[in-house]
RNA sequence: GGUGCGGUGGCGAAGUGGCUAACGCCGCGGUCUGCAAAACCGCUAUGCGUCGGUUCAAAUCCGACCCGCACCUCCA
């Protein structure tokens, strides 16, 4: 089986051939760091991170390459705004960038070239233009002469005539055609600024990529990515600068991911729906964002907003539900030497139904890296699995645990390596179950009232189980009844106070009315001492007060 | 005006010539349960923007048209 992408040069799905045999170089245009970064730029950054990852998990030794722009025009006039210093401001805005990126199981790019630090290999660059005759100085100014480069319009499918035509292209009397693109930026006054031999002043946008690029990955790499809107013209450009200086081919292929919209529009400063990763994870997960973004094919548009980011987290926690099956089943079946399995045969199935979704899943990959279709391989997977396990639950027995693991292998290598949607580095707000953070604490006062609850069943007294349940659901803790007990998780953080404070004025109240025999209320009650709370001390203050 | 992308069930979204049009969410019915929850099973598009055409066979190819979006100027 081989990988096929779709190339943007070419219109067409092609397969990949590497330049050189079990290795992959790619490069993807990473963001200009004069803000957090938005949800735009997360798209590119997630969809990339897992080609990076695929490849890789399909054994290729992969090179990736991601730039900062910290030098621009946009930088200089935020730093303005503020009153920063420029470096210190593009500095700021490429450590919050990590952090974002981070957030997301966006993994850091093998380099990181930042314009700044490679002004040098820049000005070589263009001195070899203006040798060869591809660029001209003006007015301190060094343009790309467009005519020059016969090929323009490749990647975009343009022609030069076609662009006239509807020109909205100012006419500058300092380029020879209207297109002409500037290399080098003759600089103004106060702002950053580099010698070169065509006086101070620094590189215009498209140079950088070309000669960062090449320097990090040599001529004809493999890869080349960005968002859809970087066709034109900044990978037109790029192509113009690279083959005209290395006069032969820059990178082998173009891949494109589409816009993001937000409530069907395109997210602009103007219309005020400007979305910063910053901002939406405060609201929601990384990982179910990340998630989001995959799920749909990136060549596609994809729109954002709060109802479709709700809806498709139950999708997420479905995934999730069906991983941590397999582990608990797994755990609980460590001690449990029998019963036999009675012809069940649950490991065969198991072991089946994973080779069929690491097969769909990668012929799903290898087509255009079709990550909507690769998670729904998932979800098939998913819902066999906990047919399986729940059907032969009790005929289950160690002999079984190589079949769970190698399905959790799956989740493992599929959801959190590949997808990386099942883990993400910074796991805020993600469910936790069985774990409460912080507090292991609160974890054993919930596993009192579980099993406090569960003698309320076995006496069949359902309305004091029944409230027991309530008062947990009130802070976010879901109990499931099941033939081997009851289990239980819990959503996000636990607003522990409010729910120690309720919950031991429940247990005052069931002893006062006999509810809970002394026993239970003992044990109760040492837990709570042990949280730092002695309930007889309490209530005998309170008795005197 | 030029270039490109897209229009698939209530919502989201795969599918580019041929099995019953994936998958997720929502809804309904059922199994399980003391009741729930979770899970599982079943149901939900004679139809894939519209109209024609090619073909034994089309969501999928061709043509025309309608609608939406993006790029052509900084933008992932």
């Amino acid at each position: 089986m081989s990988i096929k992408l779709y190339n943007t040069m070419k219109r067409e799905k092609e397969k990949l051939e590497p330049r050189v045999p079990g290795r992959i170089s790619m490069y993807v245009c990473g963001p200009t760091t004069y803000n957090f970064i938005h949800l735009g730029n997360a798209r590119p950054l997630v969809f990339f991170d897992t080609v990076r990852r695929y490849l890789e998990y399909r054994g290729f030794d992969v090179t990736y390459v991601q730039n900062f722009t910290d030098v621009d025009d946009k930088i200089i006039n935020r730093a303005r705004e503020e009153g920063m210093d420029v470096r210190a401001l593009a500095e700021l805005y490429i450590d919050e960038y990590f952090r974002d990126a981070a957030s997301l199981g966006v993994r850091k790019a093998d380099f990181h070239p930042r314009v700044s630090e490679h002004i040098e290999d820049i000005i070589k660059v263009i001195s070899v233009l203006i040798e060869k005759g591809f660029a001209y100085t003006s007015c301190g100014d060094v343009y790309f002469d467009i005519r020059s480069f016969k090929s323009y319009g490749k990647l975009s499918g343009r022609t030069l005539d076609e662009m006239r035509a509807g020109a909205r292209v100012q006419i500058d009397p300092r380029k020879k055609h209207p297109l002409d693109f500037v290399l080098w930026k003759a600089s103004k006054e106060g702002e950053p600024r580099w010698d070169s031999p065509w006086g101070y002043g620094r590189p215009g946008w498209h140079i950088e990529c070309s000669t960062m690029s090449i320097k990090y990955l040599g001529p004809n790499f493999d890869i080349h990515g960005g968002g859809m809107d970087l066709i034109f013209p900044h990978h037109e450009n790029e192509i113009a600068q690279a083959e005209a200086f290395l006069g032969g081919t820059f990178a082998r292929y173009w891949m494109h991911n589409g816009f993001i919209t937000v409530n069907e529009e395109k997210m602009s400063k103007s219309l005020g729906n400007f979305f910063l990763v910053r901002d939406i994870l405060r609201r929601y997960p990384p990982d179910l964002v990340r998630y989001y973004l995959l799920s749909t094919h990136y060549r596609s548009p994809l729109d954002f907003n709060d109802k479709k980011l709700k809806d498709s987290s139950k999708g997420l926690e479905r995934l999730k539900k069906s991983y941590r099956l397999l582990q608990k089943t797994r755990e609980r079946l460590k001690s449990n030497k029998g019963p036999y399995r009675n012809g069940q045969g649950l490991s065969e199935k198991l072991l089946n139904c994973v080779e069929r979704t690491k097969k769909k899943f990668e012929e799903a990959m290898d087509d255009d890296f079709n990550t909507a279709l690769a998670i729904s391989s998932l979800f098939d997977f998913c819902r066999e699995s906990n047919a399986e396990i729940n059907r032969s639950e009790g005929f289950l027995s160690c002999e079984d645990i190589p079949a769970l693991k190698e399905a959790e292998k799956l989740f493992k290598v599929i959801g959190e390596d590949v997808l990386g949607i099942l883990k993400t580095e910074d796991a805020q707000g993600v469910i936790i179950e069985g774990e409460i953070a912080e507090t292991t604490n609160v974890e054993t006062l919930i596993q009192l009232a579980v099993e406090v609850r569960e003698i309320f069943r076995k006496e069949k007294r359902y309305g004091s189980a029944d409230r027991l349940r309530n008062l947990l659901k009130k802070y976010g803790v879901v109990l499931q009844d099941t033939p081997q007990g009851t289990r239980w998780e819990s959503k996000t953080c636990i607003d522990t106070e409010n729910f120690m404070e309720e919950l031991i004025s429940y247990f005052q109240k069931a002893r006062r009315s006999r509810e809970i025999s002394e026993t239970i209320w003992e044990k109760f009650n040492s837990a709570v001492k042990k949280m730092g709370n002695d309930l007889e001390e309490n209530a005998v203050e309170q008795r005197e007060s």
